[in-house]
DNA sequence: TTAAATGCAAACGATTTGCAGGCGT
DNA sequence: ACGCCTGCAAATCGTTTGCATTTAA
């Protein structure tokens, strides 16, 4: 993963600087999502004045090199890494924001069937369940 | 529809003023997504010195009376009239951004499947695909 | 009559940009 | 040394809000 970074850097001639390795230390041990704001306060705890331009505009190479995947569930934009062998959707209670990640391979299939009746290449999908998780119907 | 419309608006003590009379001819005949710049235009082309804020209120109060449904597809918001008894998800080009609508039973009931194994209640869901369409493969 | 709605402009929050100086290669 | 990168502040974008005035019921 710290490879695939690098390399990325490095074949689009982007410099490997003291504030991008400290926002890709706190990225590469993200096991879930997190918020622009997470990553904000990690960086200035290493970091002093570093502005969150450059936040975004780290943001913005990673979800470019196919690192880092954004989602806008609920308010606020989350990112969280994108590992292709681990590719999941969300299932997302709207009463205490849980969130839980499930896969289902017979959706994806069926996916790729209604993309090649449409003549459509696939490339990639979003989906996201919304509901009531148990605890929150008990309330 | 129309008479949801003004029965939610009747309920709720909210005035039918020509504003949202005009507003909603606009939304009431439209068969596929608009964006708050469409209905803006409409809007401007009856009523003078129109203010956008009244656009904002008016979808704001649509979205909350379930009458309208908000996505967020690529860029800029797309609404469209929500129908419960057409329900339908997209599929979508990256390319040139054409929308295609469809609805699969099959992937209806697995979610209903996933959300019964997490002890949810269901309540809604979105299911977008993205890939390349067969005009812009060929390209 | 009176509560809600409107238009306007100012306020707002999130994100982007231009630029002068700093730093990795 | 060169060109990319950064911090900063200003600019921008979409959206929201406060307020004085108008309007539907």
């Amino acid at each position: 993963m710290k490879k695939i970074y690098e390399d990325f850097l490095h074949s689009n001639q982007l410099k490997n600087t003291k504030q991008r390795k400290v926002l890709f230390d706190f990225v590469m041990n993200q096991k879930n999502h997190f918020t622009k704001e997470n990553l904000l306060e990690y960086a200035q705890e290493h970091i002093n004045n570093l502005g969150i331009a450059t936040i975004y505009r780290f943001l913005h190479t990673l979800v470019k090199s196919n690192l880092l995947e954004e989602h806008e569930f609920g308010g606020e934009k989350l990112f969280e890494v994108k590992n292709p062998e681990n590719h999941h959707d969300h299932l997302i209670c709207e009463k205490c924001g849980k969130i839980i990640e499930f896969t289902n391979t017979k959706i994806e299939h069926l996916q790729e069937k209604i993309a090649l009746e449409h003549h459509f290449k696939l490339l990639d999908h979003k989906l996201i369940l919304y509901g009531t998780c148990q605890k929150c119907q008990k309330k």
